[in-house]
DNA sequence: CGGATTTGACCAGCGC
DNA sequence: GCGCTGGTCAAATCCG
């Protein structure tokens, strides 16, 4: 998942003067010139106009720094995030035996999550049993993430996760481990998406959906809106823009992790830079869905843009 | 009526 | 080889 990528950096905040400050600094009616008192008046508002000039010039300067600061944090977290990325794979390599198809279930026995592997492990467990055993499909990239999902009062009977993206349920098991079914979902908003989803609720914590995706989406999400019910707060697998309220958490998991417990795993972190950058990306986002925020951008950019259309009106 | 969901059957890997 | 298990298929059913 590419962060930084989905920030709309194209939000240029560092606002030039607004259209008030533009058409009194700018359009000056000079017909008050010949008459004292608005010339006094005038002064005034010039030097008015001055200080918050400065002011607005100072605030845009902050914001610009701030921007910058943003950047950098994006960047290094990407480099960060790549580091660990490579070091766990090389981790995998070094400490796998000889690979057997679904050993890691039957192995994994606290939750039965199916930690998976991450990019080019040769031979991961559900995913390469199913590129063999079923040429016809294509071969499912072993990129797989699971979504801690806390859901509230009657959702418990649900195995749903709204993400935003298409699922088409195609199967479900009771397992061995878990006494709840696992829902297995297809991605059918792409007949070609390879994505798959299996959801079962934690053995631990049965208020907690566990949704194990793998693959990755060869689409866009086709509706964020979707993403958002009232009794399920939602993550964008992929597009990666998390609920503020941090009540799904993400592991995209990179390494088998013998002793997960998904109650711990469930809980919120605000803690990690993953979740500040979905919080600065969420405020991001408001802003720029925000109609009153867009005017008033519209406003600014108009106002710089066509500085003459408000000589002397206002 | 078409798409989504349900559910029993089937398949393949794994352990014994 | 056999049984257990997870995963998938596909016909039946549901639902808007």
């Amino acid at each position: 998942m590419d962060y930084t990528s989905l920030i709309d950096t194209s939000l240029d905040l560092n606002t030039k003067p607004l259209r008030l400050f533009d058409g009194a600094c700018l359009s000056l009616p000079r017909e008050v010139e010949s008459n004292p008192t608005e010339l006094r008046m005038e002064i005034s508002a010039k030097q008015e106009t001055g200080a918050l000039v400065e002011e607005l010039k100072r605030v845009s300067a902050e914001n610009k720094r701030l921007t910058e600061m943003l950047t950098v944090m994006c960047e290094n977290y990407n480099a960060l995030r790549n580091h660990l990325t490579d070091y766990m794979n090389k981790n995998r390599e070094k400490e796998q035996s000889p690979p057997k198809k679904r050993k890691s279930e039957s192995s994994n026995n606290n939750d039965n999550l199916n930690l998976g592997i991450v990019g080019n492990n040769s031979e991961s467990s559900s995913t390469d049993e199913e590129s063999s055993k079923k040429p016809r499909e294509e071969v499912i990239k072993a990129k797989i993430s699971r979504a801690y999902v806390k859901t509230e009062g009657s959702d418990h009977s649900s195995l749903i996760v709204k993400d935003g993206y298409q699922w088409r349920k195609y199967g479900q098991k009771v397992t061995r481990d878990n006494p709840c079914p696992r829902a297995y979902f297809k991605c059918s908003f792409a007949p070609s998406c390879p994505v798959k989803k299996k959801v079962q609720r934690s053995v631990d914590d049965q208020s907690v959906l566990v949704a194990t995706y793998e693959g990755e989406h060869n689409h866009p999400q086709p509706n964020k809106m979707e993403a958002t019910p009232s009794s399920t707060r939602t993550l964008n697998f992929g597009a990666a823009s998390l609920g503020s309220s941090g009540q799904i958490s993400t592991v995209e998991s990179t390494k088998p992790k013998s002793n997960v417990d998904a109650k711990s795993a469930a809980q919120p972190r605000t803690e990690s830079p993953e979740v500040k950058q979905f919080l600065v990306e969420q405020m991001a986002s408001s802003l720029t869905k925000d109609p009153n925020f867009t005017a008033a951008l519209a406003a600014a950019i108009s106002g710089r843009i066509f500085p003459h259309n408000h000589n002397g009106k206002w």
